[in-house]
DNA sequence: CTAATTATAGACATTAAGACTCTTTAATTA
DNA sequence: TAATTAAAGAGTCTTAATGTCTATAATTAG
């Protein structure tokens, strides 16, 4: 089980963004190039987040990509279903074909997953930020290649 | 983040095992028209397991799969790692380049993925079964298409 | 011993998804 | 008006998942 790289991407670009500058706006341009990865690609998981209001963009001079919401409001959750979707982690082969009452191997993995996903709910992006902020531009720097 | 359908496969095919017969051997014809999968292809999913020592074969006539150990003893996180691999949920893109000392993110994801791992292998195919019990009949042929 | 049965292995084909590029369009601002 | 930047779409490339086919090896029934 292993999330996409896409999703790797995304989770360090709002850690970015959170970190840089929570307010103004940060162009793609340095945001891939913080991440060795090409401006078109990593523009079009932007605007998924764009689009699940994790971020708010502004194109233009001078435009680019800032939070939408307080970061302490986002979290891992957040992003990546953002980027993975919101698929269960095992589907029944039976969806739909009669209702599965209560199926007991369904039932845990929902429970597993679930589980998960509360943890992944309670990481914010301001957490992360913060317990980075003391080595904060070391840990920029170090992605710089 | 999603399951291959062949640890799906796996999984069924594992409470089908314990749950069927837990001590003679059952062939993989049977276990394949059961999930309507075909048996070449369930075929290199069970070989999967028996390569972890989850299931022990025969061939010859009347021969077959059946669980190599007690039911209790093998867990969900066993069938989904012997199938899935055991990659790391999130790929730190340092890997290698540079210890990451105790970067937050790659941390959080760990925690997560042990909290799920731990989960899983609490899970035995024993108790999968016996939750079954009452309705197994039923339960085995709901999937008789 | 022989033949039928069954798992194992490997090569191969097909499909689906992920990762990425290129180009065009639209919006914004200097 | 021109430069800048995001958004959108089509298209490519690669990889992994899914599945088939065939041959081989082991076992047992007869
Ligand atoms: S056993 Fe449960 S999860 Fe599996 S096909 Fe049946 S209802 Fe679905
Ligand atoms: S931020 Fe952490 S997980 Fe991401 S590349 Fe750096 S060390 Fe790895």
């Amino acid at each position: 089980m292993k999330y996409a790289q896409a999703t790797n991407y995304a989770l360090h670009t709002m850690v970015y963004l959170a970190s840089i500058s929570p307010d103004s706006l940060v162009g793609v341009r340095l945001l891939a190039e913080l991440q060795s990865v090409s401006t078109t690609y990593l523009s079009k998981i932007l605007t998924k987040l764009a689009k699940e209001d994790l971020v708010s963009s502004s194109p233009g001079v001078n435009g680019g990509y800032r939070l939408a919401r307080s970061a302490d409001s986002i979290t891992f959750l957040d992003i990546i279903e953002a980027v993975e979707g919101r698929q269960a982690i095992l589907t029944c082969q039976l969806a739909g074909v009669e209702k599965e009452e209560a199926c007991v191997i369904q039932q845990k993995m929902e429970v597993g997953e679930q589980q998960l996903k509360s943890y992944l709910a309670g990481i914010t992006i301001l957490e992360i930020v913060e317990e980075l902020d003391e080595s904060v531009k070391s840990f920029l720097l170090k992605h710089q290649r």
